[in-house]
DNA sequence: TATTCATACTTGACATTGTCTAGTACCATT
DNA sequence: AATGGTACTAGACAATGTCAAGTATGAATA
Protein backbone atom coordinates (compact mmCIF):
# COMPACT_ATOMS: atom_id res chain seq x y z
CA UNK A 1 0.00 0.00 0.00
CA UNK A 2 2.60 3.01 1.33
CA UNK A 3 5.32 3.22 -1.17
CA UNK A 4 8.88 1.26 0.06
CA UNK A 5 10.64 2.87 3.08
CA UNK A 6 14.53 2.10 3.67
CA UNK A 7 17.70 4.25 4.37
CA UNK A 8 18.02 4.96 0.65
CA UNK A 9 14.13 6.02 0.25
CA UNK A 10 13.83 8.18 3.20
CA UNK A 11 10.45 9.17 2.19
CA UNK A 12 9.82 9.96 6.22
CA UNK A 13 12.26 12.41 6.33
CA UNK A 14 11.35 13.79 3.49
CA UNK A 15 7.41 13.56 4.55
CA UNK A 16 8.75 15.93 7.90
CA UNK A 17 10.74 18.37 6.19
CA UNK A 18 7.86 19.47 3.64
CA UNK A 19 5.47 19.47 6.59
CA UNK A 20 7.54 21.78 8.16
CA UNK A 21 8.06 23.85 5.26
CA UNK A 22 4.37 24.12 5.26
CA UNK A 23 3.30 25.25 8.52
CA UNK A 24 6.35 27.75 8.86
CA UNK A 25 5.04 29.55 5.14
CA UNK A 26 1.42 29.87 6.39
CA UNK A 27 2.14 30.31 10.66
CA UNK A 28 5.70 31.17 10.86
CA UNK A 29 8.51 29.08 11.96
CA UNK A 30 7.50 29.86 15.57
CA UNK A 31 4.24 28.09 15.30
CA UNK A 32 6.33 25.06 14.38
CA UNK A 33 6.08 22.12 17.17
CA UNK A 34 7.72 18.43 16.67
CA UNK A 35 4.02 16.83 17.42
CA UNK A 36 2.90 19.65 14.85
CA UNK A 37 4.86 18.25 12.11
CA UNK A 38 3.91 14.55 12.59
CA UNK A 39 0.40 15.60 13.17
CA UNK A 40 0.64 17.00 9.25
CA UNK A 41 3.06 14.42 7.80
CA UNK A 42 0.67 11.76 9.00
CA UNK A 43 3.14 9.63 11.17
CA UNK A 44 3.14 9.12 14.60
CA UNK A 45 4.82 11.90 17.20
CA UNK A 46 7.90 10.44 17.64
CA UNK A 47 9.11 9.27 14.13
CA UNK A 48 10.74 12.82 13.67
CA UNK A 49 12.74 12.54 16.44
CA UNK A 50 14.46 9.84 14.54
CA UNK A 51 15.50 11.81 11.84
CA UNK A 52 15.89 15.44 13.97
CA UNK A 53 16.88 15.81 16.84
CA UNK A 54 14.45 18.71 17.79
CA UNK A 55 12.96 21.86 16.49
CA UNK A 56 16.49 22.87 15.77
CA UNK A 57 17.76 20.06 13.86
CA UNK A 58 14.50 20.40 11.38
CA UNK A 59 15.29 24.19 11.22
CA UNK A 60 18.69 23.70 10.63
CA UNK A 61 18.01 21.40 7.88
CA UNK A 62 15.47 23.74 6.41
CA UNK A 63 17.80 26.54 5.89
CA UNK A 64 20.66 24.51 4.96
CA UNK A 65 18.26 23.22 1.85
CA UNK A 66 16.92 26.72 1.04
CA UNK A 67 20.26 28.18 0.90
CA UNK A 68 21.39 25.49 -1.84
CA UNK A 69 18.04 25.38 -3.67
CA UNK A 70 18.76 29.99 -3.60
CA UNK A 71 22.29 29.24 -4.56
CA UNK A 72 21.72 27.02 -7.47
CA UNK A 73 18.60 29.06 -9.02
CA UNK A 74 20.16 32.35 -8.24
CA UNK A 75 23.36 30.68 -10.25
CA UNK A 76 21.68 29.93 -13.14
CA UNK A 77 19.60 32.89 -13.59
CA UNK A 78 22.73 34.71 -13.34
CA UNK A 79 24.97 32.75 -16.14
CA UNK A 80 21.61 32.66 -18.18
CA UNK A 81 20.93 36.46 -18.26
CA UNK A 82 21.88 39.63 -20.27
CA UNK A 83 19.94 41.60 -17.51
CA UNK A 84 21.77 40.40 -14.42
CA UNK A 85 19.80 43.08 -12.24
CA UNK A 86 16.69 42.47 -13.09
CA UNK A 87 16.27 39.23 -13.76
CA UNK A 88 18.35 38.36 -10.25
CA UNK A 89 15.88 40.36 -8.41
CA UNK A 90 13.24 38.39 -9.94
CA UNK A 91 14.57 35.37 -8.56
CA UNK A 92 15.13 36.98 -5.49
CA UNK A 93 11.47 37.56 -5.39
CA UNK A 94 10.39 34.63 -6.81
CA UNK A 95 11.86 32.23 -4.64
CA UNK A 96 10.84 33.96 -1.42
CA UNK A 97 6.99 33.46 -2.85
CA UNK A 98 8.14 30.17 -4.20
CA UNK A 99 9.85 28.54 -0.74
CA UNK A 100 8.16 30.88 1.55
CA UNK A 101 9.01 28.16 4.39
CA UNK A 102 12.77 27.99 3.49
CA UNK A 103 12.93 31.75 3.44
CA UNK A 104 11.27 32.46 6.99
CA UNK A 105 14.25 30.16 8.35
CA UNK A 106 16.80 31.15 6.23
CA UNK A 107 17.27 34.53 7.42
CA UNK A 108 16.02 34.53 11.51
CA UNK A 109 19.22 34.17 12.60
CA UNK A 110 18.30 32.74 16.15
CA UNK A 111 16.76 29.60 14.44
CA UNK A 112 18.49 29.47 10.97
CA UNK A 113 21.29 26.75 12.46
CA UNK A 114 24.25 28.85 10.95
CA UNK A 115 26.20 28.92 14.27
CA UNK A 116 25.11 25.56 15.37
CA UNK A 117 24.75 23.25 12.18
CA UNK A 118 28.28 23.23 10.10
CA UNK A 119 26.93 22.08 6.59
CA UNK A 120 23.99 24.82 7.09
CA UNK A 121 26.87 27.27 7.73
CA UNK A 122 28.38 25.78 4.48
CA UNK A 123 25.33 25.73 2.21
CA UNK A 124 24.93 29.99 3.41
CA UNK A 125 28.21 30.35 2.22
CA UNK A 126 28.45 28.92 -0.97
CA UNK A 127 24.96 31.03 -1.57
CA UNK A 128 26.90 34.52 -0.24
CA UNK A 129 29.29 33.98 -2.83
CA UNK A 130 27.18 33.73 -5.65
CA UNK A 131 25.82 37.08 -4.14
CA UNK A 132 29.14 38.24 -4.65
CA UNK A 133 29.00 37.13 -8.24
CA UNK A 134 26.24 38.85 -8.90
CA UNK A 135 27.62 42.08 -7.78
CA UNK A 136 30.72 42.03 -9.78
CA UNK A 137 28.09 41.28 -12.79
CA UNK A 138 26.19 44.44 -12.03
CA UNK A 139 29.03 46.96 -11.67
CA UNK A 140 33.07 44.95 -12.20
CA UNK A 141 34.35 48.22 -11.35
CA UNK A 142 33.36 47.55 -7.54
CA UNK A 143 34.50 44.86 -7.06
CA UNK A 144 37.81 45.42 -5.53
CA UNK A 145 39.26 47.43 -2.75
CA UNK A 146 37.86 47.62 0.82
CA UNK A 147 34.62 48.87 0.08
CA UNK A 148 33.90 45.81 -2.28
CA UNK A 149 30.63 44.92 0.08
CA UNK A 150 29.09 48.18 0.01
CA UNK A 151 27.51 47.04 -3.32
CA UNK A 152 26.37 43.51 -2.86
CA UNK A 153 25.04 44.32 0.50
CA UNK A 154 23.15 47.14 -1.01
CA UNK A 155 21.65 45.13 -3.94
CA UNK A 156 20.97 41.82 -1.45
CA UNK A 157 18.85 44.63 0.68
CA UNK A 158 16.83 45.90 -1.96
CA UNK A 159 16.17 42.42 -3.37
CA UNK A 160 15.62 41.44 0.53
CA UNK A 161 13.08 43.74 1.61
CA UNK A 162 11.13 43.85 -1.71
CA UNK A 163 10.96 39.93 -0.91
CA UNK A 164 9.86 40.11 2.94
CA UNK A 165 7.72 42.89 2.17
CA UNK A 166 5.69 40.79 -0.22
CA UNK A 167 5.68 37.64 1.89
CA UNK A 168 4.47 39.03 5.25
CA UNK A 169 4.72 42.42 5.06
CA UNK A 170 1.85 44.99 4.44
CA UNK A 171 2.74 45.01 0.66
CA UNK A 172 1.40 41.79 0.72
CA UNK A 173 -2.48 42.49 1.53
CA UNK A 174 -2.34 45.73 -0.61
CA UNK A 175 -1.37 43.77 -4.38
CA UNK A 176 -3.95 41.96 -5.52
CA UNK A 177 -3.39 38.97 -7.59
CA UNK A 178 0.18 37.62 -9.11
CA UNK A 179 0.05 39.32 -12.12
CA UNK A 180 0.81 42.76 -10.13
CA UNK A 181 3.65 41.52 -8.49
CA UNK A 182 5.69 40.88 -11.26
CA UNK A 183 5.29 44.12 -12.80
CA UNK A 184 5.74 45.19 -9.41
CA UNK A 185 9.34 43.64 -9.53
CA UNK A 186 10.12 45.01 -12.77
CA UNK A 187 9.33 48.54 -12.21
CA UNK A 188 10.96 48.24 -8.99
CA UNK A 189 13.99 46.83 -10.97
CA UNK A 190 14.01 49.71 -13.61
CA UNK A 191 14.42 52.10 -10.33
CA UNK A 192 17.63 50.11 -9.31
CA UNK A 193 19.29 49.89 -12.29
CA UNK A 194 18.93 53.56 -12.83
CA UNK A 195 20.27 54.30 -9.66
CA UNK A 196 23.46 52.15 -10.13
CA UNK A 197 23.43 53.03 -13.55
CA UNK A 198 26.99 55.19 -12.48
CA UNK A 199 29.86 52.41 -13.17
CA UNK A 200 27.41 49.66 -13.84
CA UNK A 201 27.88 47.72 -17.01
CA UNK A 202 25.13 48.71 -19.01
CA UNK A 203 24.45 46.64 -22.27
CA UNK A 204 23.47 49.77 -24.44
CA UNK B 1 1.86 36.93 58.86
CA UNK B 2 2.75 38.30 55.20
CA UNK B 3 4.00 41.90 55.07
CA UNK B 4 1.05 44.04 53.81
CA UNK B 5 0.57 44.20 50.22
CA UNK B 6 -0.82 47.11 48.24
CA UNK B 7 -0.31 49.22 45.11
CA UNK B 8 2.83 51.24 46.97
CA UNK B 9 3.81 47.85 48.23
CA UNK B 10 4.40 45.63 45.09
CA UNK B 11 6.49 42.86 46.63
CA UNK B 12 5.17 40.07 44.50
CA UNK B 13 6.02 41.75 41.42
CA UNK B 14 9.79 42.50 43.23
CA UNK B 15 9.55 39.02 44.30
CA UNK B 16 8.55 37.52 40.71
CA UNK B 17 12.01 39.84 39.89
CA UNK B 18 14.29 38.37 42.21
CA UNK B 19 12.55 34.51 41.44
CA UNK B 20 13.45 35.14 38.02
CA UNK B 21 16.88 36.43 38.37
CA UNK B 22 17.99 33.68 40.41
CA UNK B 23 16.72 31.21 37.96
CA UNK B 24 18.91 33.04 35.29
CA UNK B 25 21.97 33.02 36.83
CA UNK B 26 21.94 29.56 37.80
CA UNK B 27 20.08 28.05 35.00
CA UNK B 28 20.10 30.55 31.95
CA UNK B 29 17.36 32.76 30.81
CA UNK B 30 15.97 29.09 28.45
CA UNK B 31 15.36 27.92 32.22
CA UNK B 32 12.45 29.95 32.90
CA UNK B 33 8.92 29.44 32.63
CA UNK B 34 6.35 31.56 34.57
CA UNK B 35 5.15 28.81 36.72
CA UNK B 36 8.52 27.96 37.60
CA UNK B 37 9.09 31.70 39.08
CA UNK B 38 5.80 31.37 40.79
CA UNK B 39 6.84 28.41 42.40
CA UNK B 40 10.88 29.67 43.54
CA UNK B 41 8.64 32.83 44.59
CA UNK B 42 5.99 30.75 46.81
CA UNK B 43 3.21 32.41 44.91
CA UNK B 44 0.02 30.72 42.91
CA UNK B 45 1.37 30.24 39.18
CA UNK B 46 -1.01 33.10 38.07
CA UNK B 47 0.46 35.53 40.61
CA UNK B 48 3.47 36.59 37.92
CA UNK B 49 0.51 37.38 34.82
CA UNK B 50 -0.47 39.91 36.98
CA UNK B 51 2.64 41.63 36.77
CA UNK B 52 4.07 40.77 33.58
CA UNK B 53 2.62 39.49 30.31
CA UNK B 54 4.82 36.40 29.76
CA UNK B 55 7.92 35.67 29.85
CA UNK B 56 9.48 38.32 27.39
CA UNK B 57 7.66 41.01 29.65
CA UNK B 58 9.95 39.74 32.79
CA UNK B 59 13.03 39.47 30.83
CA UNK B 60 12.34 43.07 29.41
CA UNK B 61 11.80 44.41 33.30
CA UNK B 62 15.09 42.44 34.46
CA UNK B 63 17.36 43.98 31.27
CA UNK B 64 15.74 47.52 32.10
CA UNK B 65 16.65 47.03 35.71
CA UNK B 66 20.30 45.78 34.97
CA UNK B 67 20.83 48.62 32.59
CA UNK B 68 19.91 51.68 34.91
CA UNK B 69 21.85 49.64 37.69
CA UNK B 70 24.33 49.34 35.45
CA UNK B 71 24.84 52.59 34.29
CA UNK B 72 24.12 53.60 37.89
CA UNK B 73 27.12 51.59 39.24
CA UNK B 74 29.34 52.37 36.22
CA UNK B 75 29.02 56.07 36.43
CA UNK B 76 29.60 56.34 40.31
CA UNK B 77 33.01 54.48 39.55
CA UNK B 78 33.93 56.89 36.76
CA UNK B 79 33.19 59.96 38.84
CA UNK B 80 35.09 59.29 41.45
CA UNK B 81 38.52 57.67 40.06
CA UNK B 82 41.56 58.74 39.14
CA UNK B 83 42.09 55.80 37.36
CA UNK B 84 39.20 55.03 35.55
CA UNK B 85 40.34 52.54 32.90
CA UNK B 86 41.18 49.50 36.06
CA UNK B 87 37.96 51.02 38.53
CA UNK B 88 35.60 50.84 34.99
CA UNK B 89 37.03 47.52 34.39
CA UNK B 90 36.70 46.37 37.79
CA UNK B 91 33.21 47.81 38.17
CA UNK B 92 32.11 45.58 34.74
CA UNK B 93 33.47 42.63 36.06
CA UNK B 94 31.82 43.02 39.17
CA UNK B 95 28.47 43.86 38.02
CA UNK B 96 28.69 41.08 35.78
CA UNK B 97 29.14 38.88 38.94
CA UNK B 98 26.90 40.06 41.16
CA UNK B 99 23.99 40.80 39.00
CA UNK B 100 24.40 37.47 36.60
CA UNK B 101 20.70 37.35 36.37
CA UNK B 102 20.90 40.47 34.83
CA UNK B 103 23.45 40.59 32.52
CA UNK B 104 22.73 37.52 31.14
CA UNK B 105 19.59 38.80 29.75
CA UNK B 106 20.73 42.08 29.18
CA UNK B 107 23.19 41.19 26.09
CA UNK B 108 21.10 38.37 24.19
CA UNK B 109 19.07 40.25 22.12
CA UNK B 110 16.42 38.18 21.31
CA UNK B 111 15.30 38.11 24.94
CA UNK B 112 16.05 41.24 26.52
CA UNK B 113 13.31 43.09 25.18
CA UNK B 114 15.49 45.87 23.43
CA UNK B 115 13.29 46.26 20.36
CA UNK B 116 9.85 45.83 22.04
CA UNK B 117 9.95 47.59 25.13
CA UNK B 118 10.52 51.64 25.04
CA UNK B 119 11.33 51.99 28.55
CA UNK B 120 14.03 48.73 28.23
CA UNK B 121 15.59 50.99 25.14
CA UNK B 122 15.71 54.52 26.86
CA UNK B 123 17.67 52.63 29.79
CA UNK B 124 19.82 50.88 27.44
CA UNK B 125 20.31 54.07 25.88
CA UNK B 126 21.71 55.78 28.74
CA UNK B 127 24.45 52.73 30.18
CA UNK B 128 25.82 53.78 26.49
CA UNK B 129 26.31 57.25 26.93
CA UNK B 130 27.79 56.11 30.39
CA UNK B 131 30.31 54.25 28.30
CA UNK B 132 31.11 57.14 25.81
CA UNK B 133 31.71 59.28 28.66
CA UNK B 134 34.10 56.65 29.97
CA UNK B 135 35.83 56.42 26.56
CA UNK B 136 35.98 60.19 26.41
CA UNK B 137 38.03 60.16 30.29
CA UNK B 138 40.40 57.67 28.77
CA UNK B 139 41.27 59.21 25.93
CA UNK B 140 39.58 62.39 25.17
CA UNK B 141 40.85 63.26 22.02
CA UNK B 142 39.98 60.18 20.11
CA UNK B 143 36.16 61.32 21.29
CA UNK B 144 35.77 63.71 18.26
CA UNK B 145 35.68 62.59 14.54
CA UNK B 146 34.06 59.83 12.43
CA UNK B 147 35.82 57.12 13.98
CA UNK B 148 34.91 57.69 17.58
CA UNK B 149 33.26 54.95 18.18
CA UNK B 150 36.07 52.35 18.07
CA UNK B 151 37.67 53.55 21.18
CA UNK B 152 34.71 53.35 23.63
CA UNK B 153 33.80 49.85 21.17
CA UNK B 154 37.33 48.35 22.12
CA UNK B 155 37.28 49.06 25.69
CA UNK B 156 33.86 47.64 25.76
CA UNK B 157 34.81 44.53 24.29
CA UNK B 158 37.57 43.71 26.42
CA UNK B 159 35.66 44.35 29.40
CA UNK B 160 32.56 42.34 28.22
CA UNK B 161 35.04 39.65 27.07
CA UNK B 162 36.44 38.95 30.28
CA UNK B 163 33.23 39.22 32.04
CA UNK B 164 31.57 36.69 29.91
CA UNK B 165 34.36 34.57 30.84
CA UNK B 166 33.77 34.46 34.09
CA UNK B 167 30.81 34.27 34.58
CA UNK B 168 30.45 31.33 31.98
CA UNK B 169 32.64 30.75 30.26
CA UNK B 170 35.71 28.30 30.24
CA UNK B 171 37.35 30.91 32.89
CA UNK B 172 34.90 30.69 35.53
CA UNK B 173 35.96 26.75 36.46
CA UNK B 174 39.44 27.31 36.15
CA UNK B 175 39.90 30.22 39.07
CA UNK B 176 39.69 28.80 42.41
CA UNK B 177 38.21 31.57 45.07
CA UNK B 178 36.93 35.09 44.29
CA UNK B 179 40.23 36.94 45.41
CA UNK B 180 41.76 35.81 42.34
CA UNK B 181 39.46 37.25 40.28
CA UNK B 182 40.15 40.06 41.61
CA UNK B 183 43.89 39.90 40.89
CA UNK B 184 43.17 39.11 37.44
CA UNK B 185 40.74 41.90 36.93
CA UNK B 186 43.93 43.82 38.35
CA UNK B 187 46.63 42.47 35.71
CA UNK B 188 44.54 42.74 32.65
CA UNK B 189 43.72 46.41 33.55
CA UNK B 190 47.71 47.15 33.73
CA UNK B 191 47.41 45.14 30.24
CA UNK B 192 44.67 47.20 28.94
CA UNK B 193 46.14 50.60 30.17
CA UNK B 194 49.59 49.69 28.29
CA UNK B 195 48.09 48.97 25.20
CA UNK B 196 46.05 52.61 25.52
CA UNK B 197 49.08 54.71 26.44
CA UNK B 198 49.15 56.19 23.19
CA UNK B 199 46.94 59.09 23.60
CA UNK B 200 45.45 58.37 27.05
CA UNK B 201 45.33 60.65 30.11
CA UNK B 202 47.76 58.98 32.40
CA UNK B 203 48.48 60.73 35.36
CA UNK B 204 52.07 60.63 35.95
C1' DT C 1 16.79 -21.87 6.55
C1' DA C 2 16.76 -20.22 11.13
C1' DT C 3 18.76 -16.77 14.55
C1' DT C 4 20.31 -12.61 15.72
C1' DC C 5 20.38 -7.82 15.68
C1' DA C 6 20.01 -3.05 14.48
C1' DT C 7 17.11 0.46 12.43
C1' DA C 8 12.66 2.74 11.80
C1' DC C 9 8.71 3.35 13.58
C1' DT C 10 4.32 3.07 16.79
C1' DT C 11 2.00 3.42 21.06
C1' DG C 12 1.09 4.71 25.62
C1' DA C 13 2.15 7.27 29.71
C1' DC C 14 3.95 11.24 32.27
C1' DA C 15 5.46 15.75 34.01
C1' DT C 16 5.47 20.45 32.60
C1' DT C 17 3.86 24.44 30.41
C1' DG C 18 0.67 28.20 29.05
C1' DT C 19 -4.04 29.50 29.30
C1' DC C 20 -9.01 29.68 30.44
C1' DT C 21 -12.42 30.06 34.02
C1' DA C 22 -14.26 30.71 38.39
C1' DG C 23 -13.76 31.95 42.92
C1' DT C 24 -11.97 34.68 47.16
C1' DA C 25 -9.97 38.39 49.96
C1' DC C 26 -9.18 43.08 50.48
C1' DC C 27 -9.51 48.00 49.86
C1' DA C 28 -11.61 52.35 48.53
C1' DT C 29 -15.83 54.58 47.25
C1' DT C 30 -20.19 55.99 47.85
C1' DA D 1 -23.70 48.77 54.51
C1' DA D 2 -23.53 47.95 49.55
C1' DT D 3 -20.59 48.28 45.42
C1' DG D 4 -16.93 47.56 42.49
C1' DG D 5 -12.27 47.08 41.14
C1' DT D 6 -7.69 44.97 42.06
C1' DA D 7 -4.63 41.21 43.44
C1' DC D 8 -4.46 36.92 43.98
C1' DT D 9 -5.71 31.64 44.49
C1' DA D 10 -7.29 27.26 42.70
C1' DG D 11 -8.85 23.85 39.42
C1' DA D 12 -9.10 22.13 34.85
C1' DC D 13 -7.58 21.68 30.03
C1' DA D 14 -5.12 20.95 25.76
C1' DA D 15 -0.57 20.82 23.98
C1' DT D 16 4.25 19.87 24.16
C1' DG D 17 8.64 17.32 24.89
C1' DT D 18 10.31 13.10 26.65
C1' DC D 19 10.80 8.43 28.55
C1' DA D 20 9.90 3.49 28.13
C1' DA D 21 8.26 -0.49 25.89
C1' DG D 22 6.72 -2.79 21.98
C1' DT D 23 6.50 -4.13 16.79
C1' DA D 24 7.96 -4.74 12.05
C1' DT D 25 11.38 -5.13 8.59
C1' DG D 26 15.47 -6.08 6.42
C1' DA D 27 20.41 -7.39 6.52
C1' DA D 28 24.09 -10.16 8.50
C1' DT D 29 25.52 -14.39 10.36
C1' DA D 30 25.56 -19.25 11.44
Amino acid sequence: MAPPKSPDHPDVKRAVLDAAVAIIATDGPDALSMREVARRADISHQAPYHHFADRAGIFAAISEEGYRAFAKEFRATLESSANPLADCLRTYVRFAMEHTGHFKVMFRSDICGLATHEPTRLAADEAFLVLLDFAARVDPAASGGPEALALPILLWSQAHGLATLLIDGPLARKLPPEVTVNELVESVAVLIQRTTRNGATSPD
